[in-house]
DNA sequence: GATAAGATCATCT
DNA sequence: GATGATCTTATCA
């Protein structure tokens, strides 16, 4: 078991950048964890930290859905980085991306899993090691929440198709920060994607990445 | 603990 | 007409 968390968070966080998609899915996957979700729905906030992504690489990636090639649904794929590639899985779920690389390479990383974090003034800890998946239900766990799979989250954070093509660098409605959280390499983990097993000799590919907390 | 089935629809063939 | 980048509930063992 490990001790991931004790760390401040920085109050104001630095909005990640154009340049930080322009690069390397799997890079930006990794990077990713650490990294804060913001969405913004009228007055009320919501603020995460994420702790799970999948990296989806280029046409030649049988699991994702640009594999098919230039379609309406994945044409924001193959746009500039930075953007939200937003869709419906299995007729009820919405799934968050952020779209990466350059232009006409189309990559994007799935956002999986997340822990809320409501009040940024107080540090985050595990609170509780022997609950690995922090399911924290407690009054004693009250600050944080943790938000496993894509749908949950999309649920959450009420994100739908109204936000696909949603430009994350400039939005008001939703975007990504750093806010100080150093990510020490021992404590991230990957394995295979999930949901996938029909993509071949990409299915086995070790492109999911999550915190061990 | 593991596995199975049902919900429900945009997208692609 | 078939298929999922999912999740919940039910039914086993």
């Amino acid at each position: 078991m490990r001790s991931f968390i004790f760390q401040y968070i920085t109050m104001k966080g630095k909005r990640l950048t154009r340049e930080f998609f322009n690069r390397p899915t799997l890079k930006i996957a990794r990077e990713l964890l650490g990294k804060f979700l913001i969405r913004k729905i009228r007055r009320k906030i919501i603020t995460a930290m994420i702790t799970e992504t999948e990296a989806y690489c280029g046409s030649n990636d049988l699991a994702s859905h640009a594999s098919r090639g230039r379609t309406p649904r994945t044409e924001v794929m193959f746009g500039p980085p930075g953007y939200a590639y937003v869709y419906l899985v299995y007729g009820m779920y919405h799934c968050l991306n952020v779209v990466a690389e350059k232009e006409n390479y189309p990559a994007a990383v799935l956002i999986r899993g997340v822990i809320i974090v409501q009040n940024l003034k107080c540090k985050i800890q595990n609170p509780n090691p022997k609950f690995k998946n922090l399911q924290l239900l407690t009054p004693y766990h009250k600050l944080f929440t943790n938000l496993n799979g894509p749908g949950k989250l999309c649920r959450y954070f009420q994100i739908d198709r109204r936000l696909n093509k949603e430009d994350l660098i400039i939005s008001k409605n939703l975007w990504l920060e750093d806010r100080g959280v150093k990510v020490k390499p021992n404590h991230i983990r990957s394995s295979s994607r999930i949901g996938v097993d029909y993509a071949g000799p990409y299915k086995n590919k070790p492109w999911r990445f999550f915190l061990d907390i």
